[in-house]
DNA sequence: GTCTATACTTCGATAGAC
DNA sequence: GTCTATCGAAGTATAGAC
């Protein structure tokens, strides 16, 4: 995503040059604002770290604030479509699992942008206010209502609230790259293995897809 | 926990008024760090929120790390105790219940604190390396022994292993207090009200106790 | 398009009068 | 113990030469 390959020849050089030296800057930045929140990064520090000069950061986005925003708006880019495609006739059992599998990869390769968009969030997500707008309730509306019309058809058990399961789903994936520091303090580890997170995805899917009473 | 009363009398005047100080400002850096981050607040604000100068808060702490530090470790200090006091012998269905329960509610009522920590978290803890010193892991294996216990006395299913479990009883407790932005905007609420903390214990409840295999 | 040098602002911290 | 005035560092942003 940060690494598209420019399609054009050499006609308009300029362009490629943008393009290349763009995605350095956003990548950078993505280093630097997920290390040290949006306040904490300096733009000195994401130049040093581009291997640019400050003013070059300058010229390719209009102040720090664009830059964040460019970031910010690659990352919402990659979220929620993992829970678009699903209808009332899926299997709960296998949209849940697979979803599971796939934040929990998803928090491991790209930690970053999960931090950053963790610490926009914490700090009551002071750039992403139109991200949130109504569209987004209805958006989640749709979401709760295939888990409603499962909990109808008794393929989940009633006591679950739709809205909270989704929570629950959001928050046990993303706390892997979120709060990945407390995790290995608490295992001793200096770095998660494969088999971490297989035992992480393991557990995360018998609790909960047993606990919403999905037979497999 | 910040609003200590003075035991003493008036003999010591001195010690009153700073103990009094002291707690105005803390609470004033509480608010001021949960919704800016550490670098992202500024002494000038947290004085001017305390309805001090900004001289007064250096004479009553060393320096704006100082000040930070004393605010997490009045966090720390609420913090574990919950998971504490657990053995073998207790009943699992019981202690998981009561500390979903228990950690709701503490998102609820200290929201603040819940977010300064998580912030800190997803920065890399920077601040509170030695927190997460070797003892830290040596709790922690103290924690996961018992649900091991647990789970060798049947009580637990195999499929779940301990660590994971305290993973998903810290991420899924916590995010309503760290993510409440987004929880907010996804049910179109303003507040979250007392029904909505009651689905979200009685949901994790289920989902959880009998994800684990625990009967009641 | 690139980069140096610098203007402008904010912030943390302290000196020193009261 | 309180508060004003100020210093020095760091950070964002831009002007202007190349």
């Amino acid at each position: 995503m940060l690494f598209k390959i420019d399609a054009e020849t050499s006609t308009r050089p300029a362009g490629r040059i943008r393009q290349k030296n763009e995605s350095i800057i956003l990548r950078a930045a993505e280093i630097e604002f997920a290390s040290s929140g949006y306040k904490g990064a300096s733009m000195n520090d994401i130049a040093q770290r581009a291997g640019l000069p400050k003013a070059n950061i300058h010229y390719y986005f209009k102040n720090k604030l664009g830059l964040y925003m460019a970031v910010i708006s690659d990352i919402i880019a990659l979220w929620d479509s993992t829970l678009n495609a699903i209808t009332p006739e899926d299997d709960p059992g296998e949209v849940l699992s697979r979803y599971i599998a796939r934040k929990v990869c998803f928090s491991v390769e790209n930690p970053l942008a999960s931090r950053i968009f963790a610490a926009e969030l914490v700090n009551g997500a002071p750039n992403m206010k139109e991200y949130f707008r109504e569209d987004y309730a209805q958006w989640f509306r749709g979401r709760t209502d295939v888990f409603g019309a499962w909990v109808s058809q008794g393929k989940i058990d009633p006591e679950v609230t739709p809205e909270h399961l989704i929570f629950l789903l959001w928050s046990s994936t993303q706390h892997y790259a979120d709060f990945a520091v407390q995790i290995k303090a608490a295992l001793g580890k200096d770095e998660l293995d494969e088999q971490d997170y297989l035992n992480a995805t393991a557990t995360l899917t018998h609790i909960i897809l047993k606990g919403c009473g999905i037979s497999r």
